[in-house]
DNA sequence: GGCGCCATTTGATCTACATCAAATGGCGCG
DNA sequence: CGCGCCATTTGATGTAGATCAAATGGCGCC
């Protein structure tokens, strides 16, 4: 049972290794934070929290995939991040010690590493590294929002469609082969400020247009150049 | 002259003293940083940078009133923030080391600390509470888009002027007397997400209504309940 | 291999908000 | 004290995108 443990806090360093905010620390960090946090593992559909809990720590995504939404409760509102393997959820939470703002669903069975506000502050004193990780990450959300905030008031549904796919394939690697959405259209619409119905009739507009071709979440940019212009 | 920049470092320190990323710091660090800041005089309508442009540091705002904008050049396009006395601009982009993501303006003429990123961050190695004040504000600043993006895709115009003035009722102190609005009312309207014609007529709803009262930027709130619940 | 469920699509209609244009009004400046 | 400038208001009209409703279709499960 012993081994077991060792095992697990094995394989929950090298997970964290693998993570944004982690990758750059020491060893020792690393070995540190691992002990502290535990395993958890989310069916597809559960929520880690809800708006208004408080934080228990941070998660870092292991494997899986999770939304972020605000709105009522239960069921995806609307969807103000999307984060996969390798990722963080409840930053800004922990970091300022208050209740969530949002509430997070695991889009996919996932796994996920929890890290106590304790052990994460700790390991803030003991490793100089790791306050300007967290501030990083936290400037890279600031970024991300306020890319948010400017394209839903200055672009409009189709541009956002254009920029989301763009982006995609800019991020998933290989040029010209099919790229996969990360969720289902209603969530991806909701990430882009539309009902599933508009994101799916501005998706027929592009292919219409030949610009994209599409077969369920497979999305092939066939021209760029004219996903980056407006029409006409 | 020693004697006169002597002077502008204790009145530098003693505004960053007021600020809110470094009132909880010790007096050597103000000291340092206030050491290493330099102040700045902007002109009612100056730019403090524009989108794009490198950052030359952190700036605190001792006086006047700073309004953060995306999209187009030349002229506040959407506003995304605005700021006044002990608040700050540009701190994601110092923290990231990048490039500004926004376009800063002075609505009237303003005076400002300018805190190197260098100065920041020999700071940040030798005082241990500077880093986590950094990510805490960073934390708030995530919060405060979140609540945006929300309220944009989940508030109708009227909603979102509701709050406005019910967040201003709460921040600006005494209550029944009227709040003042922090820039003139076409910025706010863009703040809103609104265009000035419909921010007009969204006010004047709530006038006919006999929610609010107003005179031109100052706004009594004669009936917070009413605020606070959609019409009928 | 067929059945049922849920995601997506398609169609018809509605509306909150934008846009354009033209008063109106306040206020600093000569 | 009056003039001109710019912010705000008011009016008329246009439209992107939402909403409601009804197919259609894919896919896991029995």
């Amino acid at each position: 049972m012993n081994s077991v443990s060792a095992r697990d806090k094995a394989r929950a360093g090298a997970a964290l290794r693998r993570s944004i905010l982690f990758r750059s620390l020491p060893p020792a960090a690393i070995a540190r934070l691992a002990a502290g946090s535990s395993a958890l593992h989310f069916p597809r559909g559960a929520q880690l929290f809800r708006c208004g809990e408080r934080c228990a720590g941070l998660y870092t995504v292991v494997s899986g995939r999770v939304a972020n939404s605000v709105g009522v409760t239960s069921g995806p509102n609307k969807v103000v991040d999307l984060t996969g393997p390798g990722g963080h959820v409840g930053l800004a939470s922990v970091v300022l010690g208050a209740n969530h703002i949002v509430t997070a669903e695991a889009l996919t069975d996932s796994a996920l590493l929890l890290t106590p506000q304790a052990t994460l502050f700790e390991c803030g004193s003991a490793v100089a590294e790791l306050w300007p990780q967290l501030a990083a990450a936290l400037g890279r959300q600031v970024c991300g929002l306020v890319a948010d905030v400017a394209a839903f008031s200055l672009n409009s549904g189709r541009e956002r469609v254009a920029h989301y796919l763009l982006a995609m394939t800019t991020t998933q690697g290989s040029r010209q082969c099919p790229v996969t959405l990360p969720a289902k259209k209603s969530i991806i619409a909701s990430r882009l400020n539309l009902t599933p119905e508009y994101f799916s009739r501005m998706l027929h507009e592009l292919i219409a247009a030949g610009t994209i071709a599409v077969n369920g979440r497979h999305i092939t940019v066939l021209d760029p150049a004219r996903l980056r212009a407006p029409p006409h």
